[in-house]
Formats: structure tokens, sequence, C-alpha cells
DNA sequence: TTGAAAGCGCTAACAC
DNA sequence: GTGTTAGCGCTTTCAA
């Protein structure tokens, strides 16, 4: 007897079938909606359906070709705001097509990055997410490379979101945004307000983020034919302690600046809060900015000046352009811009 | 011929099997790790996997009885700093031990939130975690019942977290924070500098986090003997936007407050900056509280006296306690402390 | 319109 | 040790 009879347990098609008075397959088109069945054995499956309560098992449906497949999305941490507004996007836009969502933090452990997509391969998810920088190395590339070629090869597909590509050729979906132009942009208008001395703050060096950003900060310079003191670079993390601390030892130390463009704005809260400490105003006597333009960015005081980069929609766009095409279709390569909002943290130097 | 041959698409256990020359029991016990297999096969087995990147079907494997189910979680927005800590929680309790995670956002619409959760009990996932607390209605207590009791004749279990608790009996496991008491104490610290007329600002009226954190609201004044006035209770709803909006509002209208106790950080953050428009200084001349100490609370100009709430703690209690269990053990529900955090934004009345 | 039967990819009980 | 066989819960031919 291996039927289940009881209450507890979950029902299967069987025992929905048995209670209706109809065949597997009966139940199995009802609840499909396409083939056609008698409207009265529709009515008493259903009804049947309803009094035990019964959901197909969506793995056996899965396993037997129906069903649709999930959506998978890896990324360092959930309560950086960046991340966060990334996942939204992700996830509204995978609900809105019927998509479940899973999810993994990985810590920053590239190690668990592996992990994880064996595991989303096992799931043969329709897709995985990979969400945020990372350090653009040749093991980076090398890594990922693999990483898509095997996902390819399970018809499944690699995207990247704001990531850095891969070489040309990977089957792989890259969605990225403007670092550069942003602080080519956010760095023009702090010069722009005369500024000579402008701190850089935080980051991790070889961070992919971090890199646009600081490659912005030196574009906008030589723009102006400014060539920046390298002591003016201080890099970091992407945490608020970083900015923090960075901030107090460039302060302790005597380094000269009248501004600082932090690396997120994160950082620049934790800037902001050692400048306060030291009795410093902003922007009267230093100008800070940020960027990202998360949400508490215009309550901090004064509101920050910073780089409005369009998160959500990056994660919209991934799932989008990940499940709109099959595997031989053109791999796409979106950048999506930024644009400044200037609020009231960078003034006029020595204003 | 059914059978895929070719580089593309997954590859199945058999294709495994055939490359290594045994039987597709033999790659299990391998992969499986469990059963005895020669030296020869198992070299043999585990160089076919790795020529051909293959991968169990995770859900095959579900269906057959074995692998670790996954864990869902529903919130209403991800991008909540106090919702995003208790994902954090649940996410990493959940990798800890081997579970994956399915997540949903339902945008604060209950309708959502009932197609999800039929979405993960299709899934047969291990337990559904309810994330933020939920208006605490008679509706909300029967539609609650009812999903509690699907989910247990499925074999799943249903954790609230941080969201009121059903009526006894209910198969559910809940696990809470002490919304009144650490608003006692908030508004103790803040009714000891003297204040009197304490404004609180925004939440949703029937929202149980609100009205915990309002409770605890009245219940300081009343142990010192204070009737606060009602005109003081001013309702909204999450938002930093209400915050803002609110206290603008309370400000024109010329009501009068010495102090404000917001119903969350984000809350406070827009009516922090409301006073800031106006000119006021906080603490000096009115003090300012929020709830929740979110990490920008801190860099908030002043810092933000304000509730510590164990969010990440309350994350991987929900999952630790649901996963802890069979279906017949004691329905768990605990209550997690939270203590004031006294930092510079409430300083004595007229001081 | 419906049921029986085969099959999805995997595991496990049962021989050999 | 290892292969054969029988499921897991579902969908989908194929006949009837």
């Amino acid at each position: 007897m291996t039927r289940k009879s009881g209450g507890v347990g979950r029902s299967t098609i069987r025992d929905v079938a048995a209670r209706a008075g109809v065949s597997a397959s009966t139940v199995s088109r009802v609840l499909g909606g396409v083939y056609p069945v008698s409207a009265a054995a529709r009515t008493r499956v259903l009804r049947a359906v309803r009094e035990m309560d019964y959901v197909a098992d969506a793995r056996a449906k899965a396993i037997a070709g129906a069903g649709t497949p999930a959506l998978a999305f890896v990324l360092e941490d959930i309560t950086g705001p960046a991340f966060a507004h990334m996942a939204r996007g992700v996830e509204r836009e995978a609900a809105r097509l019927g998509h479940l969502c899973l999810v993994c933090s990985t810590d920053g452990d590239p190690r668990h990055e592996l992990e994880f997509i064996e595991m989303m391969r096992a799931q043969r998810a329709a897709a995985v997410i990979l969400v945020g920088g990372a350090a653009d190395t040749p093991a980076y590339r090398e890594r990922t490379r693999r990483i898509a070629d095997s996902l390819a090869s399970a018809g499944s597909r690699l995207v990247l979101c704001g990531r850095p590509p891969l070489d040309p050729g990977a089957p792989v979906t890259v969605i990225e945004y403007d670092n550069e132009g942003g602080a080519h942009a956010l760095v023009t208008h702090v010069l722009a307000q005369g500024h000579r001395r402008v701190l850089f703050l935080g980051g991790e060096p070889d961070h992919s983020t971090a890199q646009g950003r600081e490659r912005g900060y030196l574009a906008a310079h030589r723009a102006r034919g400014l060539e920046p003191d390298p002591e003016l670079l201080l890099h970091g993390d992407f945490t608020r302690d970083c900015g923090h601390r960075l901030m107090r030892g460039a302060l302790e130390q005597g380094l000269e600046f009248t501004a600082v463009v932090a690396a997120t704005d994160v950082v620049a809260a934790g800037a902001l809060t050692a400048l306060h400490e030291t009795g410093l105003r902003v922007p009267g006597d230093v100008s800070l900015a940020g960027y990202d333009d998360v949400p508490f960015a215009r309550d901090l005081h004064p509101a920050l000046t910073t780089v409005h980069v369009p998160y959500e929609e990056l994660g919209r766009l991934a799932v989008g352009t990940a499940l709109g095409h099959g595997a031989e279709s053109a791999d796409v390569h979106l950048l999506l811009g930024t644009h400044v909002v200037v609020r009231d943290s960078v003034a006029v130097v020595g204003g």
C-alpha cells in the first residue's frame, strides 16, 4: 500500500482523480485548462481540488516538461541599498513574468558564489543573474566565462548586472550602468565650483565599480588640464565605517583638500559624520559628494549631491533581456546612463 | 530516439552512466557518496561527470525523495532597511543549513501574498516565512489561519516573522520582537528629559507594528500619570515622505510639541529634513527619536536616538525554529527584546 | 471526451 | 559491488 490516504501529507493528482471519479489525465487536463473536458468532469474535478486543497507539485510538473522555470539571482549583501534596489527590479519583473525567484547572498566570497551557481544550475533556473560589481581580474574573466559556458550548455543563461563584462563571444547578457560617465559629470561639477584638491574616498581598488568611478574622477580632472595628486586617492571598501575612518585619518594627517567625492553614498554618510565630529561645516568648510542616490541621501544634512543610478531598472532589464531570447540570440550588452543630482553638499570653494 | 546526444541541452544521469560504462544507479551512488562503489567505477564516473559538466537535476531528486527542500520568504519590499536585515538573517541561516531560498515581494498587496504562498506550496517549500507586520484584523487572522492549515496539511510550515500571532492552536511558528516594550522605554526616556507634548508620527493606524509602538507610547505616558493629547497622534504610513509631509503639516498648523517620536527611522529621516527646512534645530528646538536602528540612523545629523531591533536575529531564528522540529512539535512563539540606543537627537526640554 | 501507458530524471529496494 | 526494476507526481501521446 503505497498510497497515503489520510489528511496529513500532500495529496497527489491520483488522489484527486479518485475523489472525482476520473483518471489522473483528466485532472491534469482540467488543471492545465487546455484540452477538451466535459463540463461534468471539470466540475467534479474542481470540487475535489477545492475540497482537498490540492496544488500540483511544481517540481514534478517541471520535470515532466511543464511549468515555468525559476530565476536565480546572486548578490553580495541584500542590506546594501543599491543591491536591494536591483533585487527589487529583478523580483518585480520576474513576478510580472510569472517566474519565481531564487536568491543567495555570497558575502563577497567567490567560493560561495560558485557553490550557489552550482545549486541554481541544478535547479535548472532559466537564468542566473549576478548582481553587483566585482574585481575585474583575468581570474574573474576566466572563472565567469566558465560559468557562462556551463550554464549555457545546461540551457540556462548567465546575466551580469552591474558587473564587468567578459571577453566577446561569451554566452552572457550584460546590463551595466555608466560608472565612469557619472563620476566624470559629478567631478566636473565639483571642479566647476573651483575646487582643486578633491579627495576620492573609499572603494576597493581592484573593484570594477570603484575603478570606473575613479576613472571618471581622473578623466574629469584631465579634461580641465588638471592632474590630481595621487595622495588624494584613499582606498578602502564600500562601508560606512570605511568612509568614517578614512575621513578621520585624512583630517588628522592634515591632508589638504576642499572637497571629497566618496565612492558611494554609504561611504559618504560615514565621511559626513566624521566631518561633523571634527567640527567642520559641510559645505561651508568642505564640500562632499556621493554616488548611487540611495534614499537616505536627501535626508543627510546637508542633502547629499550625488549620482543617480537606475538600479531598479537595471534589475528589471536583466530579467527581461535574459528571458526575452533563445540561447542563440545576439548576446546583449546594455549600458544605462546615470546623472548628477545636485543637492546641498557641494558649494563654491571658500564660499 | 528519445536520447539527446549533443552538447546542447542538459545531460542526464543516464548519459553519464553510458559514458562511464556503468549503470545509472552506480552514478547515483557515487554522487550520493553513500553506498559502496568500487574505486575504479567511482573514478570513471567522476571523470565522466567532470567531462560532461554534469549536475543532477535538483527537481527530479526532490521528487524522488532526496534533496533538501527550499525555504520561502515573502515580504513587502526588499528595499526597506528593516526588511532587508530580516531577509539577510533568513538567507544566511538557510544557506548555513544548506537550503535554497525563494523570495517574493508583495508590495503590500494581500492578494499577491496569497498567490505567492500558493506557488511556494506548489514548490513544497519546507517553510514559508511571512516577514514584517500587517494589519491585525479578524480577516487577517482568518486568512492567515487558513494558510497555516493549508501549509501544514501539505507538510510545510508557516512562520510569522515580526507579524501578529494567530489564535492559539494554529500550526504556526511566531517570531516577534517587542514593539510595545521598545516604544515604552524610548518614550520614557523622552519624558524623562522633561518633554510633555510628544508627537507620535507616522505608521498606518491598523498596522500591527505601528499599533504596538503606539501602545508603548501611551503606556509610557500613563506610567507617569500623563494622558497624551490625542491630537499628537499623527498617522500615515511608513515612508520617508510621510514623515516629511506630516512634520511640515504639524509645523504649519502651529501644533505645539517639544519632541517627536517617529514610527520608524525612515519616517524620522523625513521628519528631520522637514525640521531642518523650517529652520528648527534638533535637538535644540525639538527632540526627535526613531525606531529600528537602521544603519543610516547614526549618520543623520544629529545622530538619531532610536530603538534597536535585532532584525537579522529575527530572520535567523525564523529559519532555525521552523526547520528545527517536526509538524507535531510544540508551536513556538518567541518574543525578542529591543533596547533604546541613546544618541544625540533627544535632549532636555528647553535645553 | 476519456483512460491507459509511456516517459521526464532521479533514487532506492532487491536481486545477482 | 553492481545492474535491474519499480516508483516519485506529473504531462502527454495514443487508442478507444
